[in-house]
DNA sequence: CTTGACCCTGAAGTGGACTCCAGGGTTTAG
DNA sequence: CTAAACCCTGGAGTCCACTTCAGGGTCAAG
């Protein structure tokens, strides 16, 4: 095989990482320290080395975030992507995540329908005393 | 005017005040100590003493926690309730809330919708490597 | 050789809304 | 008179996902 081939595999160190993970530097460290991240090897003076793994990585945690994954549910997740396990807890945890999310919304579109009728029925000026929004958290009628 | 007219103002402790509520009794001492609940008066023994007027204030604020306010609004508008107040700031309050639930809500549905793709797209038997949802946070095409 | 950018550690702080604890005093039922 | 049930205080702990801090070591450029 030809000498240069697999063999430099491009390192960089957590800075790098944290830039281009677009996340701040301690939030690397924090995640190693949670397990999320595998504990980085290190150069001769101490700093910690990563490659495009990680990077990819940091990305997968990134992008379970913006799905509103826990960081304990994202550290199973990368767990099942590791070990040969089955697709059906993967399938469990985002089907809990769906459920988990219709529940929310729908809290807070109760609220929000609450909230809007009581505001929408507020003249805005004039004295507190009297005013529906207030009237409302006062004595609610239901 | 007859001696038991309007004497005995019924007072309770705070035990009573937080079974009414449905609340711990310490969040009623942490309410206190937030500036939700006005300092109570105490007992010979020194037991806060409680009236009519703490419970519906407790009310108040449990129908405005049900509403998503944070204790800070909730002390806000409170505190508008106390003095001769002008209608449009308790409006507008309400209104920012209103405007903050929508774009929660906006948020939640949007990963709801993302992630119930891929979730639909999981057979959720077989071998993780593979998984649309596995697939989806490695490496997003989007 | 010095400056500045970068990295290291363990520990503590943040925010929001509670909740719990230890070590007491008070009140009431029996 | 005693035991149970209730109340008091200041302070610490909880959850989650970080962020900040103090006090250093390392590395590349000039």
């Amino acid at each position: 095989m030809p000498p240069s081939a697999v063999s430099q595999p491009e390192q960089f160190t957590i800075g790098r990482l944290a830039k281009a993970a677009e996340v701040n530097i301690d939030t690397v460290r924090f995640y190693e320290r949670q397990g999320l991240l595998q504990i980085a090897p290190r150069s001769a003076g101490g700093y910690r080395l990563y490659g495009a793994a990680d990077a990819q990585r940091m990305q997968f945690i990134r992008r379970a975030k913006t799905l509103g994954f826990s960081l304990e549910d994202i550290a199973e997740l990368l767990q099942l992507t590791e070990d040969g396990h089955d697709r059906s807890r993967v399938k469990a945890i985002a089907q809990k995540r769906v459920a988990d999310l219709e529940e929310r919304i729908r809290e807070l579109e109760k609220m929000r329908s609450v909230l809007a009728h009581h505001a929408g029925h507020c003249s805005g000026h004039g004295a507190v005393k009297g005013c529906p929004i207030i009237q409302a958290l006062l004595s609610e009628q239901g």
